[in-house]
DNA sequence: TTTAATTAAATGAATGTTCAGTTAATTAAT
DNA sequence: ATTAATTAACTGAACATTCATTTAATTAAA
């Protein structure tokens, strides 16, 4: 049995993981204050109290899936100091079941929606990509020191790289058995390596 | 003016058309049957009275813009008889403004976040996939019938470009600036045509 | 004893939907 | 060609429910 009194510490980021749960379920259209707060049994303007209303409440989701994936992007850091091997192991480490099922792709795609409507929402998600472009090129500019391959344009190859991800994840959910989805991965790995090769 | 009494052909899709307006505004999660009917100065009842309930209209907003999809998959057929040319012409055409602006980005992802928590939109999602890669897969035929290259496995191929195609339309919303858009343009068009070389 | 966590009770507005009725257009019969 | 019957388009009002939110009171921890 969970403490009866906690900490907003303690509470908050649980009502947000609630949050979260509720939207995988019901989508952010089904969403709302009142099933929130039966699923965790508790009133809901204490929900209110914490966050003074549902667009707070969904800012701070959204907060809250950036930082789970900020959390990924550093165990990227690969065993390895090959940096062609770091490059390669990043790239499978992105297109991997674990990395894809990091996030909710359900409640990525509504927050993306969301991010087209909402100014604050666009520039959290965008800072988002700027950091995980930041961290690629990073590791694009490890593999130029080391002389090895030079790339011209890191940011550049760093968005492809991205825009190739975003794209397989989003379309692998479409594909119909699973052995299509696995070839489908290690062909998409390929093109992206292709694309770093050819910098 | 409008017509004050209208037949079911033309006020069924209009209704639509309202709704699909309503989502760009407000959201799946902010767009109610209230809020339609008030913005086309009709009774809620009338929209029930045609699509029984809000399930059904949004059913069919999905129907509409996987329509409108396929109306423009048909403008696809590029005016030379030139294989590679056809090839690439449809690449660059999938990479244009005006074709990311065949639908809204926003309500896009609002209908892929809906299609992970019903299986109908899924379906229906996956079916339209279904048609644009058939048709590219046709391209890729009329290259390979041409002799001059010759794809291993075409469905392959128009998966990738597929996957490209959506990665570029989902990033290019954060971008910061238009000349950033215009060389990452270029940039996603190389890597499909090259991606198409080395099959 | 002060502070924070939590609930209770109540709010008005908005939600989707039903149902009964009205008005207009279409069809069939005269 | 007029009229009657039928169908379809549409409105009005009322429905119970849910919604987010407010304000005040209560409970427990520090």
């Amino acid at each position: 049995m969970v403490k009866k009194r906690q900490n907003a510490d303690i509470r908050k980021p649980d009502i947000i993981r609630n949050y979260h749960e509720v939207i995988i379920e019901d989508g952010l259209e089904g969403a709302s204050i009142g099933k929130l707060a039966k699923k965790m049994n508790i009133h809901p303007s204490l929900i209110i109290h914490y966050f003074q209303n549902k667009d707070n409440l969904t800012l701070a989701l959204v907060d809250y899936i950036i930082y789970e994936s900020g959390k990924m992007y550093q165990k990227l850091s690969v065993q390895t100091d090959k940096p062609e091997q770091r490059l390669q192991n990043m790239v499978e480490i992105f297109f991997s079941d674990e990395w894809c099922a990091i996030t909710d792709i359900g409640v990525d795609f509504a927050m993306l929606s969301l991010s087209c409507r909402n100014e604050r929402v666009q520039t959290k998600i965008r800072d988002m990509y700027l950091v995980l472009k930041g961290l690629i090129i990073g590791e694009l500019e490890k593999v130029s020191a080391a002389g090895r391959i030079s790339f011209r344009d890191p940011g550049r190859t760093a968005k492809i790289i991205i825009t190739i991800y975003d794209g397989y994840r989003h379309f692998r959910h479409y594909l119909i058995n699973e052995d299509e989805a696995g070839s489908f991965r290690e062909d998409m790995v390929k093109s992206v390596m292709e694309a770093l090769r050819k910098q």
